[in-house]
RNA sequence: GCCCGAGUGGUGGAAUUGGUAGACACGAAGGACUUAAAAUCCUUUGGCCAUUGCGGCCGUGCCGGUUCGAGUCCGGCCUCGGGUACCA
């Protein structure tokens, strides 16, 4: 009898749960802690071992934090829109919202298990009224705001149209998607429409049309970052570019701040650098191209206005607004038909075809403002209209598009930059564009001879005073797509009067998500809420069928957890100044470009608007990685090429006496064995195969003068014996029968074991459920009772066993190599899956999940146990004063497990527990002043162990409730250092010398050992080098 | 293509600032206890050579460099993983 982890594991999570042991409050008497995991979506999978990685990583920190005095915040709850339960309601006809509340029941019933420190008074659901109020309210207030870039912040709308009715828009420096200058007699003598059209392109959530992802499969638009390669992230389905009417977040007003705001956070450089890289700042400028004999002008952004004397031509987008007014009658049957050709072009052909060469000439020339040249007006899907303005200067010398595009099209090549100290070549004869990031400009007006740096800012300095262009920063961040064509989501609190959108007062939130009769799109393509009875405001006009998309409700739900149940306001300013932002955030990389980018856009709004007192929502950030699949393989014998292998095996290096040939060819004829000293042909079939066959291959034996052999597979089970008596006695020239007839093999399928020589020649991998391998050995009666066709398999073994190979790869069902935590739990209990986990390695860094190794962690469990308790499982923890070795050990591990847990290194902390454990029982150790702190050191990773050895030591209160241990200095002191002593470098011997040695002690008294007298043996030293504490090198 | 990150025993990994490479664990082999099994405990376990004892050499993806000393720093390359992709 040891440790009953199952009966204990359930009485504490009752114990807690029935005690409210992790509601928090407001509490200023302790220091506040924030510890957050990434909102879950409860798919219907349930959870695998992979999930709840970082959950066990963030409930230890919580755990220990709270230990340490501080008031630990520690929330979950559900990101409960999504796709699969809509997909689901659209096969079936359930309601989202059933499928959706079992899947979170079954997710919490998991959660439970693993014994984890949250505050469930706090949980949120998105597709919770009382939750999505506030989200629709945070939109009302989006609608309602603007960006002005002067104070840089967001705005109200109010404002705005104040500023409007007084001074025009001349003056404003705002985010918007409209240029147009106005006065304010102009704004005033406008009529409503025309007014709210353009505070449409003002607003921080606006309605446009736009190009959009847009998935047939799913009936719905996708946002960039749910888009992969051309397919949606979710699902897989192909995804097309389309124009439509669609809300967006003016995310893109933000973009500087998105982006400076990323060096004060505490995340990992990586993540960091993929947030750089997605909002993708670029410098440069804008220069005004004029049209040749044309009163329009053609704005391009260049990151290198340096390089305008080598531009040669233009290319515009095909979309771009100037295409149709720049194309000559003479080129206009060209231009439209690659109109028409680029906008059928699905996502995917354009991606396929990059390398493809296409553009086509407008007919019309503009005027280079540095050179006067007329150079030619191109357009071109290379360029896209939805970065900078949609055109460009091409410089084909600098640039590697412009170049091809230019040798393909025959246009002229002028070099400007040149390599410090090289000669200019002919740019006739290059085979690229060369890169000119560095170099001194040539050919090129007043800026020849200048540096690039200098080139630059020289010309865009004469661009400003000329007014034909400035300096201009640009993003390829993309305001966000908001509109969903889907049921699942928030309803949009926003009406249309007059086909102009207004939203509704905030005393009408919630607007609720009606009832629908089915989840589809209508029969005229309207989305799913269009079906909706009765879908009209008090004043019956008519309400947005789009609804919102998956990041809306987690955008800011880690604020609505500081209040959870506040019905006035998204959360109080009390809760708000109290518990600030999130500390420690935990959670996958995958949420890099989405959740994390619209998390911190979403917070930095409601900072504007005054509502969030910081800026950022969470402070420090991990990655856990993610836990692969460890697939085990079983190998399915291709029954002919086994027996080839097999005979092969016995046949060849003139085993049998005579050579032997394999796969002997003559003419068209193919045989499996071949002797021309013998003049044997053997072959070996399936018998059904030989019965067709055995004639016709007589006929050739005997036309020959050869003997034939003919073996069917069946022997090569039953009967190998008297295979090799058969092939002896023909070699040997006696008469044999050519072929046997036996009964038929059967179709019954044949396993290898891993190890088998020629086994990889002669058998296909295939899966099988990781739950039938054992230490990587095949349980053979469970493997034959898993699908019916294995029922009468074969097996061939090694050493009696059968040996699985393996492969890492994805966790997923169709490879069986899902880890149910369920099933862990159930055999080891939760503190070893707790434990093993983390156990793993390093949170941060992606693994294979493999069982194997839980086992050493479920016998340290025991062994911890074991430390209290004898043979027969009684207490014997004494109160005998500690020695000093004793309380040695206790305070290195203290001091361990701290280190460990503030820089997150769990693996390392575990192996701590291990060495501690494994030295107080070599000491024999039972005495309670170094058990009891070692079990308040262990509670936040083995809770349940921790409740119940400090309950059986006589406490009433619960474990959660004490300090973490301190360790004291004054036990760690060692008064000897064991110095590694090296000669050049290599270890040779130990010697023990004071720790308080200086250099010079410790360097002399090395040179006086013996040990080092005898390494010396006739050698000079000529350096020793000691670091103290640390090494002794000694250079000869 | 571009931007990151990582390569250490049969396996997961350790080595925190340039200072004893392989901690801790799994697996494997051998042994003890047991009628037997499970559980538990003990020993060995990077490779090669030597083995009568001592020991010796090599070794952190590859090549080179800096240093008394490199898994760690620098330069070049290879492989794998992630991000991104006509972004001007």
């Amino acid at each position: 009898m040891d440790y009953n982890f199952k009966e204990s594991e359930k009485k504490w999570q009752d114990y807690w749960r029935a005690s409210k042991v992790y509601e928090v409050g407001i509490d200023h008497t302790k220091p506040k802690y924030y510890v957050l995991d990434m909102f879950p979506y409860p798919s219907g999978a349930g959870l695998h071992v992979g999930h709840p990685l970082g959950y066990i990583a963030s409930d230890i920190y919580s755990r220990y934090k709270r230990m340490k005095g501080f008031n630990v915040l520690h929330p979950m709850g559900y990101d409960a829109y999504g796709l699969p339960a809509e997909q689901y309601a659209i096969q079936t006809g359930t309601h989202p919202a059933v499928t959706t509340a079992k899947n979170i029941e079954r997710y919490r019933e998991q959660l439970d298990k693993i014994g984890f420190s949250y505050d469930w008074s706090r949980e949120v659901r998105t597709s919770e009224p009382e939750y999505y109020k506030w989200t629709q309210w945070t939109f009302i207030k989006l609608f309602h705001s603007w960006y002005n870039l002067d104070s840089n912040k967001a705005e109200s709308i109010q404002k705005l149209q104040e500023i409007f009715a007084s001074n025009g828009n001349t003056a404003v420096k705002a985010s918007c998607s409209g240029t147009e200058l106005f006065s304010a007699e102009q704004w005033n003598n406008m009529t409503e429409n025309q007014q709210q059209e353009i505070l449409m392109h003002y607003r921080l959530a606006y309605l446009a049309d736009t190009m959009v992802n847009w998935c047939p499969a799913l009936g719905t638009v996708l946002a960039n970052d749910e888009v992969s390669e051309g397919y949606s992230v979710r699902g897989g389905h192909p995804v097309e570019r389309k124009s439509m009417k669609q809300w967006l977040l003016r995310i893109t007003a933000y973009a500087e701040r998105l982006l400076t705001g990323l060096d004060q956070l505490d995340w990992s450089e990586s993540l960091k650098d993929i947030q750089r890289n997605w909002i993708g700042r670029s410098e440069g400028g804008s220069l005004i191209f004029n049209v040749h004999d044309s009163s329009h002008r053609i704005e391009v952004f260049t990151t290198r206005p340096d390089t305008v004397f080598g531009a040669t031509f233009m290319v515009l987008a095909p979309e771009h607004e100037l295409v149709a007014s720049l194309t000559t009658a003479a080129q206009a049957a060209e231009v439209d038909q690659y109109i028409q050709r680029t906008k059928n072009r699905s996502e995917r052909e354009r991606m396929a075809e990059v390398k493809k060469v296409s553009g086509v000439f407008t007919g019309s020339f503009a005027i280079n403002p540095f050179t006067g040249n007329k150079i030619p007006v191109w357009i071109a899907d290379y360029v896209l209209m939805g970065y900078g303005t949609g055109a460009i200067m091409a410089v084909p010398a600098h640039d590697s598009r412009d170049f091809a595009f230019a040798r393909h099209f025959n246009l002229p090549v002028i070099q400007v930059v040149n390599r410090k100290g090289e000669q200019p070549t002919n740019p006739d004869e290059w085979e690229d564009s060369y890169d000119s990031k560095e170099g001194v400009m040539i050919q090129s007006g007043f800026i020849t001879g200048l540096e690039v740096k200098a080139a630059i800012s020289a010309v865009v300095a004469e661009a400003e005073q000329r007014n034909i262009g400035k300096g201009r920063v640009n993003y390829r961040l993309r305001d966000a797509i908001f509109s969903r064509q889907r049921y699942w989501g928030e309803p949009f609190p926003v009406y249309y009067r007059d086909n102009m959108p207004f939203t509704l007062p905030e005393s009408d939130l919630p607007l609720e998500l009606p009832p629908v009769d089915a989840y589809l799109p209508t029969q005229s393509g309207e989305p799913p809420l269009a079906r909706a009875k009765n879908w009209k405001n008090t004043e019956g006009y008519p309400l947005e069928t789009n609804t919102m998309p998956g990041f809306a409700g987690s955008s800011g739900y880690y604020l609505r957890y500081m209040d959870p149940r506040n019905t006035e306001a998204y959360f109080s300013k009390e809760a708000n100044d109290y518990w600030q932002q999130v500390d420690l955030y935990v959670g996958g990389a995958e949420h890099a470009t989405g959740h994390l980018i619209y998390a911190r856009f979403w917070n930095m709004f409601l900072y504007d608007i005054g509502l969030a007192c910081k800026e950022e929502p969470f402070k420090k950030l991990i990655n856990q990685g993610m836990i692969q699949g460890r697939s085990s393989m079983v190998y399915r014998v291709n029954p002919e090429k086994a027996a080839e292998y097999m005979l092969w095996e016995e046949l060849r290096d003139k085993r049998m006496g005579v050579a032997f040939e394999k796969e002997y060819r003559d003419g068209h004829r193919k045989f499996d064995f071949f002797s021309p000293d013998a003049g044997l042909i053997i072959e070996v079939k399936r018998q059904q195969a030989l019965e067709k066959l055995a004639t016709s291959y007589e006929e050739y034996a005997k036309a020959h003068g050869y003997r034939l052999l003919l073996i069917p597979l069946i022997d090569f089970v039953v009967d190998m014996d008297g295979i090799r008596a058969r092939i002896r006695k023909a070699i040997a020239g006696e008469e044999v029968p050519a072929f046997v007839d036996k009964p038929g093999l059967g179709s019954f399928p044949v396993f290898a074991s891993k190890n088998l020589p020629g086994r990889e020649y002669y058998s296909d991998a295939l899966h099988v459920d990781i739950s039938l391998v054992h230490n990587d050995i095949l349980d053979i009666e469970a493997f034959k009772k898993w699908q019916p066709h294995l029922a009468n398999a074969q097996f061939l073994l090694e050493d009696g066993k059968y040996v699985c190979g393996w492969e890492v790869e994805k966790m997923s069902k169709s490879k069986y190599n899902v880890q149910n935590p369920d099933e862990l739990i159930e055999r080891y209990g939760a503190d070893t899956l707790r434990m093993y986990e983390m156990f793993l390695g390093p949170i941060e860094q992606s693994k294979p999940w493999d069982t194997q190794g839980i086992e050493g962690v479920f016998r340290f469990i025991r062994r911890f146990w074991k430390l209290f308790h004898n043979e027969n499982n009684e207490w014997i923890v004494n109160d005998e004063e500690p020695a000093a070795s004793e309380l040695k050990v206790l305070h290195r591990t203290i001091r361990k497990i701290e280190e460990d847990t503030e820089r997150f290194s769990f693996n390392t902390a575990i192996s701590a527990f291990m060495i501690c454990v494994n030295e107080l029982h070599e000491l024999k150790c039972a005495k309670k002043a170094i058990l009891e702190p070692l079990i308040l050191l262990i509670a936040p990773f083995a809770p349940h162990l921790a409740e119940e050895l400090w309950n059986l030591s006589g406490h009433q209160r619960s474990v959660v409730y004490e300090s973490f241990p301190q360790w004291n200095k004054d036990y760690i002191t060692e008064s000897t250092f064991s110095y590694p002593v090296s000669f050049n470098g290599k270890t040779r011997f130990k010697l023990e010398l004071p720790v308080n040695f200086d250099a010079k002690a410790v360097e002399k008294a090395v040179l006086a050992s013996d040990e080092c007298r005898k390494w010396l043996e006739g050698k000079t030293v000529r350096k020793v080098v000691v670091v103290p504490n640390r090494i002794i090198n000694i250079v000869h």
